[in-house]
DNA sequence: GAAAATTAACCGACCGGACGGTACAGCCTT
DNA sequence: AAGGCTGTACCGTCCGGTCGGTTAATTTTC
């Protein structure tokens, strides 16, 4: 994404964005860290959450999330090929939920394979890669739940 | 990454380089097929293969990756982001070996989940995503390995 | 309290470098 | 001779970043 297309749709001119972040990495940065913050108001507060609960959290959020931050995840997911630590504050705030699940649950094994699936529903939702068709939906949904649950 | 890049480190200069791929997304596709195969060769032949065979198949690709290049999977990556056709052979290869896998499986929502779950550490690695530990990477492969294997 | 000075927020024309692609004159192997 | 490649030079476009305004608010000065 160019600083033109984003000025454009935040309705500021170029100077106008330029002003606000001054170069373009910060620009995404900061566009990150909103999509960060609003991520963290669905998925709810972690520290006071058990497993099971902000794992219920994130699969949630998968679905609910529309298609509106999907150009903007690509945008910093492809920015990121040439600047890897763009995406730190993604890394903290994932070490972070994942420190806290970890700690919290009798089967780190088991949580870590709930988390990876998720991780990979994200991923398949942004890449548009085959999700084996809309009536698994519901069963892999009901599937994760029920490992999830037997977490805690 | 430039054509300029890619011809110094193919050994070839950026004329040769355009003359075997007129076009820089002639080139990343190009790039993007030279992985599937390498990848094939890793996986074997699924059509052959049990759905419990193919996951183990994929499951230790993703601990051999060193084989496959990074860089490169995250230049196609960015690539993507601005033309997402670009990743069609991709996703073709994945819907076949999805097609295949849930209608051989007798569970084929675990067999989903053990798909995700997979798909979740390709780009744990990819992007260096929090993974939990070294600790947990043995105990997460064989449980991994015990889902795979009740799926046939 | 009006005029003047300063600051904040923003605009948009412009610049310069990077990069995809072209053109072309050779060179080397077959 | 021909196909495959090298090397160089070049063009056009795109895009990040700069810079000299402009406007409105706020503060300072008299």
């Amino acid at each position: 994404m160019t600083i033109d297309a984003v000025a454009k749709e935040s309705g500021l001119s170029k100077g106008g964005v330029l002003y606000n972040y001054p170069t373009k990495k910060a620009l995404l940065s900061g566009l990150l860290d909103q999509m960060l913050i609003e991520h963290r108001e669905l998925v709810g507060k972690v520290s006071e959450q058990s497993p099971s609960q902000t794992l219920h959290g994130h699969l949630m959020t998968v679905f609910r999330s529309g298609n509106l931050n999907e150009d903007l995840s690509m945008a910093i997911l492809a920015a990121s090929a040439s600047d890897p630590r763009l995406l730190d504050p993604l890394r903290d705030e994932m070490t972070s939920h994942l420190e806290h699940i970890l700690t919290e649950t009798s089967d780190p094994a088991g949580a870590m394979i709930a988390v990876l699936a998720i991780q990979g529903m994200r991923f398949q939702k942004l890449l548009d890669l085959p999700n084996g068709g809309a009536a698994l939906r519901e069963p892999i949904i009901e599937r994760l739940r029920k490992i999830i649950d037997e977490l805690d």
